[in-house]
DNA sequence: TTAGAGTTGATTTT
DNA sequence: AAAATCAACTCTAA
């Protein structure tokens, strides 16, 4: 048995190798956990791109003349019954490090040893196996700085080669095991991937969703077309990148050239049905190649080796680096993962090792306001907009809104806010987005409090007509750009002459940011304090102190 | 112990 | 457009 989970692909898959491996059969299965399938636990959009994903995967299992067979309930329960049924004597899957992860799959482990079958679980999630890269860490705690980071994993060696195309997969005969098969399946949604409204979701209004498709097939073309931007990785920064900027159609370096009167005279009158701008994928000023990260449709080493040939044969070596560079994205990727692999209590405040502990709020009236878009930021509120709507939103976006939530003005838990993004991002990643929450609160990684991100200037900067809050705050539309960012200091007349009086039609701000910043950077100055007073004690107590804190 | 660096601040000055 | 200023954080290496 093959189990996908993650890893949604038939690229660098070594556990599809694996499962090949002398096989006389091999069943590919996905398991839906109705745990998951909710709207209150996954939102549309991110549902959406996973059976998006495996539609595809199953057509790409069929063409190597198997087939996905999606089945219904609790993978604990249903894999191990699968593998009875078809008396499966090797089950194989993709390792996966998250804690939730873990736990199924040593229940399921266990299972298997109890019915004689050999489990097999290579890394290919990650560049490296996390599991070294601790081993390289003092005491076995990775680091919370990027450069050190780059030196344990620089000395684990390179990242290892991708794993060899299956060009085909003998199916299992029909019959042992169909009917206990058939009651795992979902009566309701039948065999094959069902669809989000069978699932109980309501459709996703057209061109309201996430802008792009999931699965291995389109992720693997838009990491092409990608790498085919020479210019744009060569140049590529992170944190300069615009978060207002929208999605627009991008071309890779063989239709980069500027087509001539002629060339366009001669498609049209030619009659050609498209042309390179309508084939072209649209993307923001990122990759937006996330969510193919997150799912396993593309796989990072895949993502690296590609990268790498473009950068030192293609450019030669003249580029941006990291942290900034693309390469360093995909590090900083590996950089998270690592520090939740080596973190007990990684995903909360409480006895986690590496977390600030700041007495944080769970205001309810302002974790509402964020999450619904109404704390009266048009900036703010026109992020959290596109998040709902789409399920993603740009990386500097998500720092605006993160710190906003936490450190900036509103004082609300991060654990809260990471819960927001967990259930509604398409790319929602578990290592990643706690990591950049405890970032964005200055709880970890980053603890330069007092610079506060403005709800008013830093979208201003890159947009100052407004464009971006216009589309996603219609209400506000018609607000002259002078007080399209902070609308109550229009005076009535104009309110009225928008249609948006501040009050009625749009809401007051939530907070007076001068004043809600300065308090928090006040708190958190105060938390710190008493941390490095605690620090300070257990030094003078010796290190056995610190020890006993560990763990907690 | 201390200097220097740290992917992504805002505002004013040059 | 780039640099200085604001106030001043932590981590790492020397």
């Amino acid at each position: 048995m093959l189990w996908f989970r993650k890893g949604l692909r038939v690229h660098d898959n070594p556990a599809l190798v694996k499962a090949c491996e002398g096989a006389s059969a091999v069943q590919p299965v996905f398991v839906l956990d109705p745990w998951f399938t909710k709207p209150e636990r996954v939102g549309a959009n991110r549902l959406r791109f996973l059976l998006e994903s495996l539609t595809d995967l199953d057509a790409s299992l069929r063409a190597r003349g198997s087939s996905l067979l999606v089945l219904h309930g609790d993978p604990a329960r249903v894999i191990p019954a699968a593998l009875e049924a078809w008396r499966c004597d090797r089950l194989c899957y993709e390792f996966d490090t998250e804690p939730y992860a873990q736990k199924r799959d040593a229940s399921v482990n266990e299972a298997a040893r109890a019915l004689g079958v050999e489990v097999h679980a290579p890394v290919a999630h990650t560049l490296w196996d996390l599991d070294r890269l601790l081993a390289k860490c003092p005491r076995g705690e990775p680091p919370t700085a990027y450069a050190s980071f780059l030196k344990i994993a620089h000395g684990v060696g390179p990242v290892p080669p991708v794993a060899p195309d299956v060009p085909s997969i003998t199916p299992l005969s029909v019959g042992d095991g169909k009917d206990l098969v058939d009651a795992l399946r979902d009566v309701v949604t039948g065999s094959g991937v069902p669809s989000l409204e069978l699932l109980g979701y309501e459709s996703i209004p057209v061109g309201e969703g996430f802008p792009a498709r999931g699965g291995e097939t389109e992720g693997l073309a838009r990491l092409r077309e990608t790498l085919a931007r020479t210019t744009y990785i060569a140049e590529f920064k992170k944190p300069q990148t615009n978060p207002t900027e929208p999605w627009t159609p991008v071309l890779g370096k063989k239709s980069a050239k500027p087509a001539t009167p002629f060339d366009a005279a001669k498609t049209s009158s030619a009659g050609a049905a498209t042309s390179l701008t309508a084939e072209a994928f649209t993307a923001p000023a990122t990759t937006a190649l996330s969510p193919y990260l997150k799912f396993g449709c593309v796989s990072p080493r895949t993502f690296w080796h590609e990268l790498r040939a473009v950068l030192d044969v293609e450019l030669k070596g003249k580029h941006s680096k990291p942290p900034e560079s693309l390469e360093g994205q995909l590090l900083w990727r590996e950089f998270y993962y690592l520090v939740a692999r080596g973190t007990p209590n990684y995903d909360r405040m409480a006895g986690n090792r590496i977390c600030r502990q700041i007495p944080w709020t769970w205001d309810e009236e302002r974790l509402a306001a964020w999450e619904e878009a109404r704390t009266g930021f048009p900036w703010i509120d026109a992020c959290m907009m596109q998040l709902k709507r789409e399920g993603w939103m740009h990386h500097l976006a998500r720092h605006a809104v993160a710190c906003f939530l936490t450190r900036g003005d509103l004082f609300v838990h991060w654990e809260a806010g990471a819960a927001v993004f967990d259930r509604e991002l398409v790319d929602a990643d578990w290592a990643l987005n706690n990591g950049n929450w405890m970032w964005l609160s200055c709880s970890c990684f980053f603890y330069q409090y007092f610079r506060v991100y403005g709800p008013v200037s830093f979208g201003k900067k890159y947009d100052k007509e407004g464009v971006y809050i216009r589309k996603y705050l219609p209400q506000l539309k018609d607000m002259p750009a002078k007080y399209i960012y902070e609308p109550w200091t229009a005076p009535i007349e104009v309110q009225k002459k928008a249609g948006c009086v501040v009050g009625l039609d749009y809401p007051e701000p939530i907070v007076d940011h001068a004043v809600a910043s300065k308090e928090c950077i006040e708190k958190i100055a105060a938390a710190y304090n008493a941390h490095k007073n605690g620090t300070a004690g257990s030094i003078v107590a010796a290190g056995k102190k610190r020890k006993a804190g560990d763990g907690v």
